[in-house]
DNA sequence: TTGTGTTTTACGACCTCC
DNA sequence: GGAGGTCGTAAAACACAA
């Protein structure tokens, strides 16, 4: 879901200018895979966005809170996930997935004309995240807070597709790559932080929605909402699990990224 | 258009851990 | 004391119905 309505969105899709190279999004990465997830099919999280000796693994080998198991996907697509796909192996395959700029041009602004949206023709269809459709990046990703001139900022759909497939991998994001996703993103590695803050506080609240859903006396054919307890989808997933996390994870993290 | 509801950034208060 | 967590909230950005 997160992931999936950026890649299919337009050829333009990342006009950041910040794109950074070891993000490793050129298109060698993005092998075509099966659609099972609408919403997040091609969540890839490339193990070339850092050298980060515990990405390019699987989660569960770094012990991560949110190991990415396959069940947690079920709220994001459709069918079940790919039985056989770890993080590493998901096809980050959007159809119409270009490159906005050349090898060796990360850095460098894209052209004025390459932020006339380019939408793909499913680019229209509705989706739950209506962001997900925003096609104008934000003035800039430097961070403006309350205290400048503006309010906030818009994140750029890159921006955004980059903090979700971290946020898909682990909910709790560490120094390093933190630091690493600041750089790469141009955002603030305050921004980043927050970011997953948000996006925890949605998650359980979408948890939560969920949970109340649950408890109501079910009146007609529901969707059968995760079992307390089990590591959820994603979006669904912090649901009971949420307390665990929150008292043990951050510590989990920051140990291990202790040298 | 405009009013309204929802989502997305950003912050402050407070808490825990080291 | 600092860093990072949750929680609550403000306000911009956005979608959509009227």
């Amino acid at each position: 879901m997160y992931v999936g309505y950026l890649l299919d969105k337009d050829t333009n899709m990342y006009p950041s200018p910040v794109r950074h190279p070891s993000l490793n999004l050129n298109p060698q990465n993005y092998v075509p895979g099966p659609p099972q997830y609408s919403d997040f099919a091609g969540y890839h999280h490339v193990p070339g966005i850092s050298n980060d000796p515990h990405h390019g693994q699987p989660a569960a080998a770094w012990g991560s809170p949110y190991t990415p198991a396959k069940e947690d996907w079920h709220s994001y697509g459709t069918t079940a996930a790919p039985s056989t796909a770890s993080p590493g192996q998901f096809g980050f395959s959007p159809p119409d997935f270009n490159p906005i700029q050349p090898p060796g041009s990360g850095l460098l602004p894209p052209p004025i004309s390459s932020s006339v949206p380019q939408l793909s023709p499913n680019a229209q269809r509705r989706t739950p995240y209506e962001w997900m459709r925003r096609s104008i990046p934000s003035t800039s990703s430097s961070g403006k807070t309350r205290t400048k001139d503006k309010y906030r900022v818009v994140y750029t759909d890159h921006q955004r597709l980059e903090l979700e497939k971290e946020f898909h991998y682990s909910r709790y994001i560490t120094i390093r790559r933190k630091a690493e996703l600041a750089t790469a993103l141009g955002l603030t590695e305050r921004q980043v932080k927050i970011w997953f803050q948000n996006r925890r506080a949605k998650e359980r609240k979408v948890n939560k929605k969920k949970m109340q859903q649950q408890s109501q006396p079910t009146s007609t054919t529901t969707p059968t909402p995760p079992a307390v307890g089990t590591p959820g989808p994603i979006g669904g997933l912090c649901s009971s699990s949420a307390p665990n996390l929150v008292s043990s994870s951050p510590l989990t993290i920051k140990e291990e990224f202790m040298p």
